[in-house]
DNA sequence: ATTATGACTTATT
DNA sequence: GAATAAGCCATAA
C-alpha cells in the first residue's frame, strides 16, 4: 500500500464526506482540520490526485474525492482545472454554485 | 536542516 | 471589483 501523508488522507476524508449539492472550502477543511494550512490542503489534493496520474475524479484511493467540491472561500472554483481541460468541471461548478450551491460551513 | 513550491487567504492599493 | 503584496502551513527535493 502507498504511504501517503497524514494531512492528504484527512482531506480526503472531509472531502469525500461531502454530501452531494454542497461544496466546501479550503479554508473550511483546514478549520476541520484544526489547523490553518488552507493551502497545504490544496496542496495534499494536487499532489495526490496527480500521484495516480490522474485529475480529479479518475482512479486510485482519492477517486471518491469530489475536488470539484472543494472551492475557495470566495466562492470561486480555483485553479485545479482551468489549465486546459476540466472545462466540464468548471461548468459544473459554476452552475452548480449558482444554483444555489450551500457552504458547509456557512449554512 | 534548508530551500522552493503551491488547487490558499487576507489585507492593501 | 481587480490587481498586488505579504503571510501561513505542509510537502517534496
Amino acid at each position: 500500500m502507498k504511504k501517503v501523508s497524514p494531512f492528504s488522507q484527512k482531506v480526503y476524508q472531509l472531502v469525500k464526506k461531502v454530501p452531494r449539492g454542497k461544496v466546501t472550502t479550503y479554508k473550511a477543511i483546514a478549520q476541520a482540520l484544526n489547523t490553518k494550512a488552507y493551502q497545504a490542503v490544496g496542496q495534499a489534493l494536487r499532489r495526490n490526485l496527480l500521484t495516480p496520474h490522474r485529475t480529479c475524479s479518475g482512479a486510485g484511493p482519492i477517486s471518491k474525492v469530489p475536488c470539484h467540491r472543494v472551492i475557495k472561500s470566495n466562492g470561486t472554483i480555483g485553479g485545479f482545472m482551468g489549465k486546459k481541460s476540466g472545462k466540464a468541471i468548471q461548468r459544473k461548478i459554476n452552475l452548480l454554485k449558482k444554483e444555489g450551491v450551500k457552504f458547509d460551513s456557512e449554512f
